[in-house]
RNA sequence: GCGCCCGUAGCUCAGCUGGAUAGAGCGCCGGACUUCGAAUCCGUAGGUCGCAGGUUCGAAUCCUGCCGGGCGCGCCA
C-alpha cells in the first residue's frame, strides 16, 4: 500500500529528527485506526523511542506529531492517550485506494516478497492404506491454502504429498483384502489380527474378483497389495481433486531406499560418530545433537525405522534446492520433529529452513458423542462422505474458520442441520449480492467507468470510509497469513469484510438518480466484490454470481 | 513423570510479532422487505480473558508456578 510506505517515511524522519540515528530506528508499528476519533492510521513508535531519549511517550508523540502535520498526506497528526500519534490523512487517501483496487484487481492484495525463494510445501501424505478421512481433510484444506497464500506473496510453490507403500501395514493391508476376497466367494477366511476392517476392503475385495477371476491365492498377495493401493489412490486424488487439490509430487519413500539414499545417510551418520550399536538394533546419537534420548533407526530385523527415511527424505528436499520446507503435520507427529531435524542438524544441514506447521486434531462428535478415529477399525466419517453432506465449499471454511493449534470439534450433525448457516455463505452472499447490483444498474442504464474518471470523492458516508479502510488493511492480512502460516486470518477478514458491505448495503442505495454518485458508488462496490474474489481464492472457495 | 497445544460471553471461536473502551457467529429477546437479493440488516442482554504472582508507560498477548482438557513420549507408521 502506498499511502502506508509513505506515512513510513514521514514518521522515520520525524524521528531521526529527534536525533536518533536512522540505523537505531526500532521497527515499528503504522496501522489502519480501528476508531474514527484515532484517525485513519495510528503508530506507536512513541512508546518505543522514549526511553532513550529521556522523554515521557506522550512527549515524543507530541514532538512527531508536530513534525508529521501537514506533509502530505498527513493533513493532521496528534498525540493522544498515553503515546499513540495518530495521523489524519487528506481524504483524497480513499479514493487514491480504491483508484489502486480497481487498477489491480486481481493483483491486489498480491506481494513480490517472496520472489526467487522456493518453498516445498509437504501436506497430506496419508500412506494408501484407506480413503481420507476428516482428519486428513483439514490438513488438505490447510496446506492448500497455505500454499495458495504464499504464491500470492510471490513463493515458487511446489505441492508435494509424501507415501510410503511398503511394511507392515500395507503387508496387512493386502491380507485383509485377500480375506475379504475369499468371503466374497462364500468361502471361509480368518480376518487378520489388527487388519484393515472398513467396507471399502470389500468393495477392492469384489473388484479384483471381477477382473482377474476367483483363481487368486495366498501367494498372489503382492498382487492384492498393487490393486489395493492402485484403486485407493485413486479414490484419494479424486477426493483431493473434489477440493481442487492437485499436487505436483507425489514421493515414494521406496525411492530413498532403491537409490540408496538411506544408506548414504547411515554411513555420514557414522563417519560423523554419531550411530552405535546397542541390543543388535543401529541407533542415532540424537542426545549429542541436544536431544533428550537416543533412537533407533535400524531394527534388529534390519528394517529402518520410519526416522531413518524421514531424514533422508529431508536431506534430499535440501538436494533439490529448495530454500525453504514446510512440513503440515498432524499433532500427533509432533514428538517425532525434534529428531528429524536432530537428524538434519547432523548432517550439517540448516535446520532454520524447515518450518513444522502442527495441527491439532479434528474430533468427530455425534449425538454429543465423541468418536474416536481409527483407519484401521473404519471408525471414521471419510471426507468424501463430508463433502457429499455439506458442499465443498462450506469443508473448507468450515476448516479454516479456527487456527490450526486449536482442537476442533466437528459436530456431525450440526454441520449438516446448519449447513445453510455456515459462515460461507454469508460471505457468499455479499458477492453474489454485488453481481446482482451491478446486473440491475446494468439494467437501468449506468454507466459503467473506470475508478480513474470515476468522481470518488463524493464517496463520503462514513459505512463508506469504513469500508474502504477495511479493504486497505487486506493486503496486510496476506502477508501476516503468510508470515505466520496462518490461512485462518483470511476467513475471519472476509466475514468482517462482508459484514461491512451488509451493513453498508442497507443504509445507502448504490443506483441511485445521481449519476456521478451512482458511478462512484458502482465503482466501490465492484472493488469490494474484487476484494471478496481475491480473499476467496487464496482458500479455495468460490466465488458466486448467484445462489 | 517429561514435552507440545488449548483454556476469552450460555455454545463454537477471533483478538493483528505487548497497545487506547476485549470482538464475531450461533442461541435468547425486540425491531426492519411497495425501492439495487431478508441466505440480509438494526437494537438489547450476556465477561474475575482458568487461578496466582512477575516483567513495564501499558498484559487476553511475554515469563514463572499451579488447576483443567487434548496429544505425544516404541526396534508402530
Amino acid at each position: 500500500m502506498a499511502v502506508k510506505t509513505a506515512l513510513r517515511e514521514i514518521v522515520f524522519d520525524a524521528i531521526c529528527q529527534l536525533g536518533i540515528a536512522a540505523e537505531d530506528v526500532p521497527p515499528f508499528d503504522i496501522d489502519v485506526s480501528r476508531v474514527e476519533e484515532h484517525g485513519d492510521f495510528t503508530t506507536n513508535v512513541a512508546f518505543l523511542i522514549a526511553p532513550g531519549l529521556g522523554l515521557t511517550p506522550r512527549e515524543a508523540a507530541s514532538r512527531i506529531a508536530t513534525f508529521a502535520t501537514g506533509r502530505n498526506p498527513v493533513a493532521r497528526a496528534e498525540a493522544a492517550g498515553a503515546g499513540f500519534v495518530n495521523l489524519f490523512l487528506d481524504r483524497s487517501w480513499l479514493s487514491e485506494l480504491v483508484k489502486t483496487i480497481d487498477r489491480e484487481g486481481e493483483g491486489y492484495g498480491a506481494w513480490d516478497f517472496g520472489r526467487g525463494t522456493t518453498v516445498l510445501l509437504e501436506y497430506v501424505s496419508s500412506n494408501p492404506t484407506g480413503p481420507l478421512t476428516v482428519g486428513h481433510g483439514r490438513q488438505a484444506v490447510l496446506g492448500e491454502s497455505l500454499a495458495c497464500i504464499l504464491e500470492r506473496c510471490g513463493y515458487d510453490v511446489t505441492r508435494e504429498y509424501y507415501f510410503n507403500n511398503m511394511g507392515a501395514q500395507m503387508r496387512l493391508l493386502a491380507e485383509s483384502v485377500y480375506c475379504r476376497y475369499r468371503q466374497v466367494m462364500g468361502e471361509e477366511a480368518v480376518f487378520p489380527e489388527g487388519g484393515y476392517e472398513g467396507e471399502y476392503i470389500v468393495d477392492i475385495a469384489r473388484e479384483i474378483r471381477g477382473q482377474r477371476g476367483g483363481h487368486l491365492t495366498d501367494g498372489d498377495l503382492e498382487l492384492f497389495k498393487r490393486d489395493a493401493e492402485a484403486a485407493i489412490f485413486r479414490n484419494i486424488r479424486s477426493t483431493l481433486a473434489r477440493l481442487g487439490i492437485v499436487f505436483d509430487v507425489f514421493y515414494n519413500e521406496n525411492s530413498l531406499h532403491d537409490s540408496g539414499k538411506l544408506t548414504e545417510v547411515l554411513n555420514e551418520l557414522a563417519g560423523k560418530d554419531l550411530t552405535y550399536e546397542k541390543d543388535g538394533a543401529l541407533w542415532f546419537k540424537a542426545t549429542d545433537l541436544g536431544e533428550e534420548n537416543d533412537r533407533v533407526v535400524v531394527k534388529g530385523t534390519g528394517e529402518p525405522t520410519y526416522l531413518l527415511p524421514d531424514i533422508a527424505y529431508h536431506r534430499e528436499k535440501y538436494n533439490r534446492g529448495f530454500s525453504t520446507m514446510i512440513d503440515v503435520l498432524g499433532a500427533d507427529h509432533h514428538g517425532q520433529v525434534p529428531y528429524v531435524l536432530a537428524g538434519i542438524r547432523a548432517l550439517d544441514l540448516d535446520a532454520e529452513r524447515v518450518k513444522v506447521l502442527l495441527h491439532q486434531f479434528v474430533t468427530l462428535v455425534s449425538e454429543g458423542k465423541r468418536i474416536r478415529m481409527s483407519t484401521r477399525k473404519a471408525a471414521f466419517v471419510t471426507l468424501d462422505e463430508l463433502i457429499d453432506e455439506v458442499g465443498v465449499d462450506a469443508v473448507k471454511f468450515f476448516f479454516l474458520l479456527r487456527k490450526a493449534s486449536a482442537h476442533l470439534d466437528f459436530d456431525i450433525e450440526l454441520a449438516k442441520r446448519e449447513s445453510d448457516e455456515n459462515p460461507v455463505y454469508y460471505v457468499q452472499y455479499a458477492h453474489a449480492r454485488i453481481s446482482s447490483i451491478l446486473q440491475h444498474a446494468g439494467r437501468v442504464g449506468v454507466e459503467v467507468v473506470p475508478g480513474s474518471s470515476a468522481d470518488l470523492s463524493l464517496l463520503t458516508e462514513p459505512e463508506e470510509t469504513i469500508l474502504i479502510k477495511w479493504m486497505a488493511r487486506f493486503p496486510d492480512i496476506v502477508r501476516r497469513s503468510a508470515e505466520t502460516l496462518e490461512p485462518h486470518r483470511i476467513p475471519f477478514y472476509l466475514m468482517d469484510l462482508a459484514a461491512h458491505f451488509h451493513n453498508y448495503y442497507h443504509r445507502h442505495r448504490v443506483v441511485t438518480d445521481e449519476a456521478l454518485l451512482t458511478q462512484a458508488r458502482v465503482v466501490l462496490v465492484k472493488c469490494v466484490a474484487q476484494v471478496l474474489r481475491n480473499g476467496l481464492s487464496l482458500i479455495g472457495v468460490s466465488a458466486p454470481e448467484s445462489m
